[in-house]
RNA sequence: GCGGUCGUGGCGAAGGGGUUAACGCACCGGAUUGUGGCUCCGGCAUUCGUGGGUUCGAUUCCCAUCGAUCGCCCCA
């Protein structure tokens, strides 16, 4: 086969897409009772709303990204994370100057990385995510936190980790920066080659290396949270009491660090410990990011959201074994066996079911009358109606019950009566 | 970007340099002249991911490539 989806890339077949569809239905019910509104932006956006959203010196950025050129020659990038393209939008569209602050959205969307695909791991992923911009208050921190956890919880997942950090405010992070080179420097030779680059680039990132997890300064490094200054501690106990209070359990990991430079203050990740997950086992991260929106030339605002993997969450489901429940039914299968006359009158037949709300199908596959049998019952079809030479001139349908066996005849002209009746009873609106 | 494993019919899965490439499931047909879930019989021919090489001959050996998978980096 030499017609392949491109790397990285899947087909949802409808089988699955069922689930999906099962999975996106939840989410928007607990979206809806957070007051959460949904918001789509384009799949892609001016290349530079990412270098300067995200940060140039990301892995996202600097080796992920999905850009090129269009026939005017601009340069554009198929999303890579769904927080920048909304900060972006929220400032073009002025949501600022909306009475309703804080704006609590959320989105549904793809995004593309150029990575190696693993499980769990795609270059066109789906994400649910949710960004509440306009409120430093840290109970907005603990909302979109319960509202993560609420998600995964009603969707029957109990393996949960949450874990969070503060990366503190500005002053904090650069005098924790600085600390952590003092640190590191004189080990600087002894650290990997990775840990090298990132001692002048991210100094954060050393903290999160797994290949120098063992070296003595690893420990003793210092902590972002020693050089917290007053404000951002009070900001993060804060957090944590409405975290306690809703009786979310979480993990502090001082060295959980996330990947975009606009993070600060609250960071979180929520992880899966259900056993044979994989080597990825982070399901959703998110953090606060007050400097985000004034950076893609908007008024100063506070903001905070996180990404939830949709791929992941269904693996979640999966490790756990918790079953989706899917309806796979029909309503009616009308065996046709005969003449064209007779072909006429079920294609007929069938659409006068259907445009009186009945589920129908028939055969188009020219099946005997076995295998139209067959193909009803793989169908799960509740009734099957067989029109023949016979029933045409009898202007009548014989209706079988497929569960009980029981067949009845019906004169044509009352079968939409007779199923909902039979099967349907009040459920059908008109 | 780096390393390990793998790639046979719709699916699961044997095999191994040489006439027609097992088997199971599914599907279609027949036994049952118009009725499903059981049983029996029959059918399912363009071929062993793709390209190249070695060879009289390759699905089986070698190389490359693409893809899958697991791990590293990093993340959803």
């Amino acid at each position: 086969m030499s017609m392949k989806a491109p790397r990285g890339t899947v087909d949802i077949l409808p089988a699955d897409a069922a689930k999906w569809q099962y999975a996106e239905n939840k989410i928007r019910n607990v979206c809806d009772r957070f007051h959460f509104k949904e918001i789509r932006t384009p799949l892609f956006e001016h290349t530079e709303v990412f270098q300067r959203g995200v940060g140039d010196s990301t892995d996202i950025v600097q080796k992920e990204m999905y850009t090129f050129e269009d026939r005017g020659g601009r340069s554009l990038t198929l999303r890579p994370e769904g927080t920048a393209s909304v900060a972006r939008a929220y400032v073009e569209n002025k949501l600022f100057g909306n009475p309703n602050q804080p704006v609590k959205l959320y989105y549904f969307a793809q995004m593309f990385r150029y990575e190696r695909p693993q499980k769990g791991r795609m270059r066109q992923l789906n994400q649910f995510g949710v960004e509440v911009m306009g409120s430093a208050d840290p109970a907005v921190d603990a909302e979109v936190i319960d509202l993560a956890m609420t998600t995964y919880k009603e969707m029957g997942l109990k393996s949960l980790k949450l874990v969070i950090n503060s990366l503190g405010d500005k002053e904090s992070r650069n005098n924790h920066k600085n600390a952590l080179v003092k640190h590191f420097e004189p080990h600087k030779e002894e650290l990997c080659k990775d840990c090298q680059t990132r001692l002048t680039q991210n100094p954060l990132r050393v903290l999160d290396c797994k290949t120098d997890r063992d070296h003595p300064a690893m420990r003793t490094a210092p902590s972002i949270l020693e050089y917290l200054n007053e404000e951002s501690k009070i900001y993060f106990d804060k957090v944590k009491e409405y975290l306690s209070l809703m009786d979310i359990d979480y993990v502090v990991d001082p060295n959980l660090v996330r990947g975009l430079d606009y993070y600060n203050h609250t960071a979180f990740e929520i992880m899966s410990e259900a056993d044979g997950f994989g080597a990825i086992t982070t399901l959703a991260g998110g953090g606060r990011y007050n400097g985000l929106i004034q950076e893609l030339g908007g008024p100063d605002t506070p903001g905070i959201g996180f990404g939830m993997g949709f791929e992941r969450l269904l693996m979640a489901l999966e490790a756990e074994n918790i079953e989706i429940p899917l309806s796979d039914s029909l309503d009616c299968f009308v065996v046709a066996m005969g003449a064209e006359e007779v072909e006429k009158e079920a294609a007929r037949l069938v659409h006068q079911l259907r445009t009186n709300g009945i589920q129908v199908d028939k055969d188009y596959q020219g099946r005997k009358m076995k295998g139209q049998f067959k193909a009803a019952d793989r169908y799960h079809s509740s009734y099957v109606l067989v029109l023949g030479e016979e029933e045409l001139e009898k202007k009548i349908v014989h209706v079988k019950e497929m569960k009980t066996g029981e067949q009845v005849e019906v004169p044509i002209e009352n079968i939409v009566e007779v199923i909902k009746q039979k099967h349907l009873g009040g459920k059908i609106d008109e």
